[in-house]
DNA sequence: GTGAGCTTACTGGTCAGGCCAGTCATAACG
DNA sequence: CGTTATGACTGGCCTGACCAGTAAGCTCAC
């Protein structure tokens, strides 16, 4: 082994990554702020001194990537666009599909992000936030009538509540890409299968206890009942020879 | 409110869009698999029948989202990449830079997750999982001789195995990018004050002692240690007052 | 027959220049 | 003074071209 020189991988950097490259930066430094232009297609060109098609490459990724927006004709130019989860929902919701991760893990994680986000708020809400949560329950309570659509709506704007009130934005968004994830695969079944009053009344019944737990500001006991939630609500789509984990987060608090 | 006619914001789809689309569902349907090779683009411009600017567009998008990868004049064309948790790893990092999230989010998410992930680990761990993990453990231990360098390496080995023992591949993957998330932010400060063998040391014993736990299949241990330590190990990066959740999160097993 | 070396037909990277449709500021008009 | 038409921009897209690589296949000496 030669530890005097010391060479690393070289992978050929074509033109337009310098580009992304510098706009990035530019961004992430702070010189450039959301809300502000970057220079036309045409002038770029001429400060880079790269062909347009090189540069438009280079705008095309930075686009994908969520941080610019190009509007044809807009005279000012490609507007910085201002932070948002958008690529890493992106980005998730591939790992899911792609790396066909099983309903029994998405589940299991979804056990954990909510178990540890509702065990948190439970410790940090303030009375605004416990307030917000309350109003959710509410409109779950009066959804019930109106079908399961609206009972699911409301149903995702607790947890909503309860991911904000954890202060911490990562669960929020982990959260909202699994459970959309859990949805997209079976939307179809659980439509018509919750679709009983009876049922909502039972899923209400533990958003309550939930809710309960945390106002009281007990975080196990808040963890320990959604956890349980999600798996009494989940176990069915899941065989069952792969419940075994989710058994396991289940059990976690308790003995 | 018309409810019989409900239309949704339209935004101008580019041409470029409809080829990254086109091509991602392949992937993501399984027709197209890691290794297999896309077409040239002159051959798609005729497939797709777009210029080949266009498609250059549409595919330097799936390079930066990982999705295949171009190499000049490979006569193959366009490799299909496996996945990789490189464009999560990237979407987190800018989350972290954009300080939509704090240093204190991103452990306290970490926290979590490895917690989890031990938690898990000791309910369902085998053998053959349990026997890696203990080889990482004997890696650090030789590494501390060594340098810092070695033994951060073993470390996230170690964290590795447990994941993989958690049977969770979304634990896996997103504990990975938080962990990079987090050496990215403080590498620098990190390398300097840990070289130390005594802190290496007290490392090394806080993971055997997660090891034991999940040796003895006691999650709740398992999961309550692995956390703490986190937080002995982080706590100086993170400010006082935002040391809370941290905190909560330590103690939730507790009383 | 077989191996080494060269040729060739591709590949992607980049460029120049052009056309079109859309947007917006402004100047001309009522 | 408000309205409308105009023109100078914008980005979206295309054609065609050149270059530097790669690798397969061919040639040719052995």
């Amino acid at each position: 082994m030669n530890d005097g020189a010391q060479f690393r991988q070289v992978s050929p950097v074509r033109l337009y990554q310098r580009i992304v490259e510098q706009i990035e930066q530019a961004i992430v430094r702070g010189d450039l702020k959301p809300g502000q232009r970057l220079p036309s297609e045409r002038e770029l060109v001429t400060q880079f001194g790269a062909s347009r098609p090189t540069v438009r490459e280079a705008l095309r990724v930075l686009e994908s990537d969520g941080l610019v927006r190009s509007r044809p004709g807009d005279p000012n130019g490609p507007e910085i666009l201002p932070f948002s989860s958008a690529g890493l929902t992106k980005q998730m919701t591939r790992l899911v599909q792609f790396d066909n991760v099983s309903m029994a893990e998405l589940i299991a994680f979804r056990m954990i992000l909510d178990g540890s986000a509702s065990s948190l708020a439970a410790r940090l809400r303030s009375e605004e936030e416990l307030a917000a949560m309350e109003r959710t329950i509410a409109v779950m309570s009066d959804a019930i009538e109106v079908g399961y659509e609206e009972f699911s709506k409301a149903d995702v704007a607790f947890h909503e509540a309860v991911a904000v009130a954890s202060r911490n934005s990562l669960i929020e968004v982990c959260n909202q890409v699994v459970r959309g994830a859990v949805l997209a695969l079976i939307s179809d079944k659980v439509a018509h299968a919750h679709n009983s009053a009876a049922l909502m009344r039972e899923s209400l019944r533990h958003h309550q206890e939930v809710l309960e737990a945390i106002r009281a500001g007990d975080g196990l006991a808040a963890a320990h009942i959604s956890r349980r939630k999600l798996y009494e609500y989940y176990a069915g789509y899941v065989p069952e020879n792969e419940r075994g984990p989710l058994l396991a987060l289940v059990d976690d608090e308790e003995s």
